[in-house]
DNA sequence: AGATTTGATAAGTTTGTCTTATCAATAGGC
DNA sequence: GCCTATTGATAAGACAAACTTATCAAATCT
């Protein structure tokens, strides 16, 4: 049985003439004929009640047109949506971020982009950038809003959307609060308040790293998990810290966020995913990012 | 697009492996390979992801896996269908009656088939013989309980499932109730109460012949639609009439029935359908009256 | 680096679907 | 009652397609 079969006898079926139907069909008669024989006795069961004047169905035909065309619709079904699938107008797609620089930005990009593909059923996944990694590994997600990863992931591609200067913060009631932009190995003796190394690797090692260029080892005294219990311990006078410019999204009170002079290397923002993996969505979603780039930037709240 | 594609692409984004999904499908991996090709040239997007080492679905390919699999699923239950149809045990019956002579064996009757076919969505209707003639016309009605038909419709066929003999039937306050048997023209003088000639043509022509061969022309007073109102007539001594014994059934309190002498021909009970229409469950319905045929009788109450 | 796995490609065969020609049966017209 | 037109089935041959075998190229694993 194939769906050539399906479609003659609905043909057949409706017109309830072999002759009208071949032409509608555009076969010959005599092909139509055949093929109808063929598919009752693949079914094992006669279809039709033909006379030389009359063609009629049978109970059995009676069902199997209803079945048919059942059939013949999904068929078309199914091809269409292949099509809005392939177009990534329909689909799935898991965008995963990190809170702090994208807080802004994201809301009006998932708007956006929902508009724009109403059938594509989006989900939004908080991860951290290590946990994205682990995420695509097991196609969990399908872009992520990142650092730069740790080598070993060459599968990934990346692209930046923007940088974020580093910016040394400081409870509001700390001695240089007040200053216009302090040098990094001003901040040598104090303790230091630090995200997590195993929640932000990246992050962790950069600043380590600024501060040996500045010849000091910083001393560590919390490794919070969230970039807004850093920014309380900050505020509670627990510590110093470095942070990239868009954390100051998370808080403005009780914390003084001072540049620093000189201003190391920005740290970037990625946006990743796995070219290995097809999802047109996906590439949709990529597409209107880029088409939106020039509004993130602004709409990160970063200092100009 | 055909059926065959959607077995191939089933089979290999199953395996993912075009080889072993060939070894299973019993074609060689070529022909797998290029018809795979086909059916993403007809769908107008690739389905598979493919390297050396490696087959993976995309996005397109996911959604029509699962379009493709309902797709055959369906037609293997189209193919089912067809069959169970085709056996009579699925389907569609209307059986037609009218209410003296069965109105006992019908119940029992419809039990059984009920049992033996459960699939078949079985009605039954109430028509008299006259409107089942126009019901098989309009394809309403697969079997008719029926009288013997008025000629001109020979593409119905009949089976006589028994036969009635005549009785007459008159007021448990008539002079002649109490006989053991009468002669038809010992009731030449009184009044008739027959059926209305176009609720039953049959019946009412009959007892006509039969009281002009015993010599008179019977005086008909009333001519009710339905025999429960005709029986309520003569008990109400409006008139006398003879009536098929079957209808014994509807009323034996304030009537009398007797026997003639002679007896006339018995009138028959018929079982009609339509052998130019396919209706497999009806075919075993007919069969179940057969073979239940000797107990028919007996349940109709037939004196015997 | 060599061996193995795997999908694509090429050439040739086979299958089966299609077309044209024709027939047989039925219904309707004259 | 005969003739004609309509219609589905059948037969023969042409054509298209799907299939097989043989082979290649790329990629992984040893």
């Amino acid at each position: 049985m194939e769906l050539r079969h399906l479609r003659y006898f609905v043909g057949v079926a409706t017109e309830l003439n072999f002759s009208k139907a071949a032409e509608k069909l555009l076969v010959s008669q005599p092909a139509l004929s055949t093929q109808i024989v063929d598919l009752e006795e693949d079914l094992g069961a006669p279809l039709f009640i033909r006379s030389t004047r009359q063609v009629r169905l049978t109970a059995a035909g009676e069902a199997f047109l209803e079945e048919a065309e059942d059939i013949l619709r999904r068929a078309e079904v199914a091809r269409q949506r292949v099509a809005r699938v392939a177009r990534g107008e329909e689909g799935e797609l898991t965008v995963s971020f990190f809170a702090a620089p994208i807080m802004f930005f994201l809301p009006e990009l998932v708007r956006r982009f929902r508009a724009a593909y109403p059938a594509v059923s989006l989900r939004l996944r908080e991860l951290t950038p290590d946990r994205q990694l682990a995420a695509f590994d097991r196609n969990e997600i399908d872009v992520g809003f990142t650092r730069p990863l740790p080598p070993g992931h060459p599968h990934l591609e990346c692209e930046q959307l923007f940088e974020e200067r580093f910016l040394a913060v400081m409870a509001e009631t700390h001695p240089l609060a007040g200053r216009d932009r302090i040098s990094l190995d001003e901040l040598a003796g104090e303790p230091f308040v630090l995200m997590d190394r195993a929640v932000a690797v990246t992050l962790y090692d950069l600043v380590i790293a600024l501060c040996r260029e500045a010849g000091f080892s910083p001393l560590v005294e919390h490794t919070p998990d969230l970039m807004a219990s850093l920014l309380m311990m900050v505020a509670a006078e627990q510590g110093v810290s470095v942070v990239p410019e868009g954390v100051r999204n998370l808080r403005d009170r009780q914390v003084a966020y001072v540049p620093l002079d000189p201003s190391p290397d920005p740290i970037p923002l990625l946006l990743s995913w796995d070219p290995g993996r097809d999802n047109p969505a996906r590439d949709a979603f990529l597409r209107l990012v880029r088409e939106g780039g020039p509004d993130i930037r602004q709409q990160a709240r970063l200092a100009e």
